[in-house]
DNA sequence: TCTGGGGTCCTAGGACCC
DNA sequence: TCTGGGGTCCTAGGACCC
């Protein structure tokens, strides 16, 4: 048996950690440069807050309702995730760490015979040890524990735990999940199976085996087997270094110079160079995309991309910055107003297994240990304190983030205060 | 009229996930 | 005025090989 741990409204109840008095009170959280609404409590689901919604569609809706909004702030969701997920580790041997959110957990190599009862008990302490609610699907297979964790959100609110126990539980949960609920089938699947008559995953266990590969490939047929009881999905323990990393945002505002994008673009890249140095790989290729806003249809549309070669791969700050600002010279254009650009490493390989170039003349050693001094120190004061002259320090391009909640957990200056 | 057969590698695009 | 960001896997088709 697997079990699927899933923490409720995750960013939103984050925000409830450190403000009790948000306790039963409707809450947003938007994505960046404050877009649209990604995570809501409860109470501002049942105000109609569609995920996904753009925050300027609802604010007669937000301002009548006194919904609280919050910009993301990733660095206390990613906190309060490890600690969440600490608390899991303790109870299984195989944990594998599925989202920033969700947790598969191993249960079969374990004695217990209640697993109701173990999963209520998960549930607590993690309730207890880090103020999250979660909500725990158990099943014999991972898309099977998905659908047994979404059964239990909506119909097991009391325990939060729902535990497919047997093929009478397995079949009033199949019975509830509509075909676009199954994890793994999205939008497109969703309309060609309703088109075929298939409307539950009850119904969709019948399919025949030949016509489901050949029409979903052999995704559908492993999603097949998941929904009849065979394990098909692999498990993950360790995470698997990134194949590619991206670095993008919106622009907080329209850009039109290209100095500025260049700027934006040095701090995408040294973000992805940063990224790639902590996971210990070097890209051999840098991709980088421009755009202006496909929702202004007034306005001129741009959209272009360009993925360079690097000679050696590398994951040099300066060295991938020069060929990325070089890249943008190569597709920028005059006469547009940009909305988002974002550079993406790829192909990336274990900085240990790097080939070096015939002609190379870098001294890669020296610029790898200036670029460990950097991290270093960048680490230890928590911020980016050491940077290149092309990033510039004034960021022209920032993001709208107007209501940023403390960084509670890892910052000593946002901690806190109590009043006696 | 008629134009081989079998294989690998790479890439772009689609679909999906959170 | 205002519309997120970061990934993975799979397939088809083209380029290339002998």
């Amino acid at each position: 048996m697997f079990a699927l741990v899933d923490c409720n409204n995750f960013y939103a109840s984050c925000e409830r950690v450190f403000n009790p008095k948000l306790e039963g009170k409707p809450i947003i959280v938007l994505s960046n440069n404050d877009g649209c609404a990604i995570a809501r409590s409860e109470e501002a689901k049942a105000l109609g807050v569609e995920m996904g919604t753009p925050a300027f569609m609802i604010e007669d809706l937000i301002r009548d309702n006194n919904i609280q909004v919050f910009s993301s702030n990733y660095s206390l969701y990613g906190d309060l995730s490890d600690r969440v997920m600490t608390i899991l580790s303790s109870y299984a041997p195989q944990v594998e760490l599925y989202s920033i959110d969700e947790a598969f957990l191993d249960l079969s190599q374990l004695a217990y015979e209640d697993l109701q009862e173990l999963g209520q008990r998960i549930r607590a302490t993690v309730r207890q040890h880090t103020g999250i609610p979660v909500t725990v699907g158990i099943a014999p297979t991972k898309t099977l524990a998905k659908m047994a964790n979404r059964f239990a959100k909506k119909k097991r609110k009391d325990t939060g735990v729902h535990w497919l126990k047997g093929p009478e539980q397995i079949l009033e949960a199949l019975e509830f999940t509509a075909v676009g609920d199954i994890w793994g089938i999205g939008p497109q699947r969703a309309k060609l199976l309703l088109r075929n008559g298939f409307k539950t995953a009850a119904d969709l266990i019948k399919a025949p085996e030949d016509w489901v590969l050949k029409q979903m490939t052999v995704v559908g047929q492993r999603l097949l087997n998941e929904l009849r009881g065979i394990p098909s999905i692999e498990w993950e323990l360790e995470t698997p270094p990134k194949k590619s990393i991206c670095t993008s945002r919106s622009f907080g505002k329209l850009m039109t110079e290209k100095k500025d994008i260049s700027q934006a673009v040095a701090n995408y890249t040294a973000a992805c160079a940063e990224k790639l140095r902590t996971q210990n790989s070097c890209a051999e290729k840098i991709h980088l995309f421009l755009q202006t806003n496909p929702h202004r249809v007034e306005d001129p549309q741009y959209f272009r991309s360009i993925t360079v070669p690097l000679t050696v791969a590398s994951n040099n700050t300066p060295e991938l910055t020069k060929t990325a600002l070089w890249a943008l010279n190569k597709i920028f254009r005059h006469g547009f107003k940009y909305m988002k650009c974002g550079i993406i490493v790829m192909d990336l390989v274990p900085a240990t297994e790097v080939q070096s170039g015939l002609f190379d003349k870098k001294n890669r050693k020296k610029d790898g240990q200036v670029m460990q001094v950097l991290d270093k120190v960048n680490r230890q004061f928590g911020k980016e304190l050491l940077r290149f002259a092309v990033q510039g320090y004034e960021k022209r391009y920032k993001l709208r983030q107007a209501s940023l909640s403390p960084r509670y957990t890892t910052r000593i200056e946002e901690i806190v205060k109590v009043k006696l």
